[in-house]
Formats: C-alpha cells, structure tokens, sequence
DNA sequence: GTACAGGCAGTAT
DNA sequence: ATACTGCCTGTA
C-alpha cells in the first residue's frame, strides 16, 4: 500500500474507505475521491499502477491516512494469538484503520446515531454542499467539510434542512464546544485513553460509542473498542463466554462499558484493530446495503 | 400502517 | 447507579 506499487494494493485502500470508518468517499471512473476535512484525497487505479494525490497539494498522504507507520506484521501476528481472530485476519489482507480528520470524524459519529449507513452520508453530504468551502478538482466541483466556526453559527433549522432531524441540536451545540477552544480535540491525542475519552464525553451528544469511534478512527487511541450493533452480533457469535454480562443486541450504559473493558483486556494495545476486523467480517457475511 | 436503522439525553425507577 | 422511552427521517 504504496505509491507506486502494483495494482492489487489499491484494494487494500479501497476496502479501507469502505469499512464503515468513514463517509464522503465516492467512486468516478477509475478514481475514489474522499473529503477529509479542508482536503480532497483521490486514489486512482492507472494500467498497472496506483496514485495517490490531493487537494491541495500534499505529498504522500497516505501514510498518515492509512496509518503506514503502524508495523501491520506485529499487529497481525498479536491478533493472531486469538483463533477466531487469526481465521479473520488472513480472510481480509491489507484492511487498515484509517487516520482521519478529527473534526470530520466527530461530527460524521454525531450522525451516525439511530441510522443507517446511507442516512449518514446524505447528511454529510447536505452538510458540506451547504456549509463546505467548494473544491475544484479534475474539472469537477467538491466540497470540503464544513469548518466548526461555520457550523456553529448555522441555524438549527438549516441543519435540519440537511436531513440531521434530532442531531441538528447535537451538531450544533458540539460544533460551539470545540469553536470556543473549550475542548481541544488534538489534544487527545497525547492523553490515555480514559482521560480522553472522558473529556468527548462531557460533549452534549457523544456517548460511550461515539466517543470510541472518534478515538478510534482520528484521535491515534488504537486501543479503544467501539460497539454498535454489528460489533454485538459478532461478539454474540464468536466471545459469548468472554462476554458473561452481555445478554442481547442492545447493550445498556453499563453493560457497553463492562463488554468494552472486556474486549480491551482481551486484545490490548490493538484491539480497535481487533474491532475493524470483526466488523468487516460480519458486515461482509450478512446485511451490506452499501 | 409500522418496524426498523451503526445511540443519545432526559426521566423514572 | 441502572433501566426505560422518545426521537428525525427514509425505506422495506
């Protein structure tokens, strides 16, 4: 998964994208064009060849959007100490975490609640038809994603009108939190993994898997383990015995903390690598409307 | 019609 | 502290 290297590394990048961590990547053509935050990321498949390019310009992209510097040998090979697991890891070569915009990440959660898959993307892409900065690329009109200062001061009202129905309160309200300096997301990045998550939770809208999923895919936090309901399932299917509090699909406040903590003992330092992986298998085996 | 979809805050135990 | 309920909106 390099510049220039052969053709079968760009499915890796695409699989990637396409793993439920993020939103606002589509298909042209030969080319997958991505916004994340002030940037448009485009991988493309040429003859034998893939490229990597932005806008604006900025060189090798990819290694910190794909988390290259992490040594996916040693994580597989850890991973691979649990059975279930080491079946998972070698039926899907390459999947990676990806390193995304913070901003995006939590507002693109923020949306992500009670909805599926291309309700969230309707409302991302409303959200930066309305509110982004217009990017033109290749002849073609994009849109970066929408500034907090910019979604601060929208109205309620316009951000209904992106389809965000109830959320428009939370978007609203976290986008003054973060415009005002009172939480500084960047910031996380250097802290533990409790003290982090314990400041995105004091934001009025993000709770216990929000939070994860924003440690998780842009905060560097590769040990957080989010669970949605798909985690659930497969958490059912294949650590019902690890998982002895855990009862049914829906997990009350207690219960996703203490399956949570569990499957962080379990797996360790990688397991929101362990969760990317158990979430594609089952997204790939059943219900994939994407 | 109505059940449901990648949770959350508010309210009631 | 922990469990219960309503919620925007589009689709099956």
């Amino acid at each position: 998964l390099l510049s220039g290297k052969p053709i079968s590394h760009s499915i890796d990048a695409i699989t990637s994208v396409n793993s439920g961590q993020t939103f606002l990547w589509e298909q042209i053509d030969d080319s997958w064009y991505g916004v994340d935050g002030n940037r448009l990321l485009k991988i493309s498949v040429e003859k034998t060849e893939v490229a990597f390019s932005c806008y604006p310009e900025q060189e090798h992209w990819e290694r910190t959007f794909f988390r290259l510097d992490d040594n996916m040998a040693e994580i597989e090979s850890d991973l691979s100490s649990d059975q279930t697991l080491a079946a998972i890891v070698k039926k899907y070569p390459g999947l990676r975490l990806l390193r995304q915009d913070p901003e995006q990440c939590l507002f693109s959660f923020l949306c992500s609640s009670n909805t599926n898959i291309p309700m969230i993307r309707r409302m991302l892409r409303n959200l930066t038809r309305k509110f982004g900065k217009k990017i033109y690329s290749d002849g073609r009109e994009f849109f970066a994603f929408p500034s907090c200062t910019t979604l601060a001061s929208a109205s309620i009202a316009e951000l209904q009108s992106c389809g965000l129905g109830y959320r428009a309160k939370a978007v609203k309200s976290a986008a003054k939190t973060i415009a005002s300096a009172e939480l500084r997301l960047s910031d996380l990045k250097q802290l533990k993994y409790e003290e982090a998550k314990s400041q995105l939770l004091e934001v009025y809208g993000i709770g216990n898997k929000i939070a994860d999923c924003i440690l998780l895919f842009s905060l560097d936090h590769t040990d957080a383990f989010p669970i949605d309901v798909w985690i659930a399932r497969a958490l059912i299917s294949h650590y019902s015995e690890i998982c002895k509090c855990y009862v049914g699909e829906k997990l009350t406040a207690r219960q996703y903390e203490l399956v949570s903590e569990t499957m962080r003992i379990h797996f360790g330092k990688y397991a929101g690598y362990a969760q990317q992986y158990l979430y594609y298998d089952i997204r790939q085996r059943i219900g994939r409307s994407w």
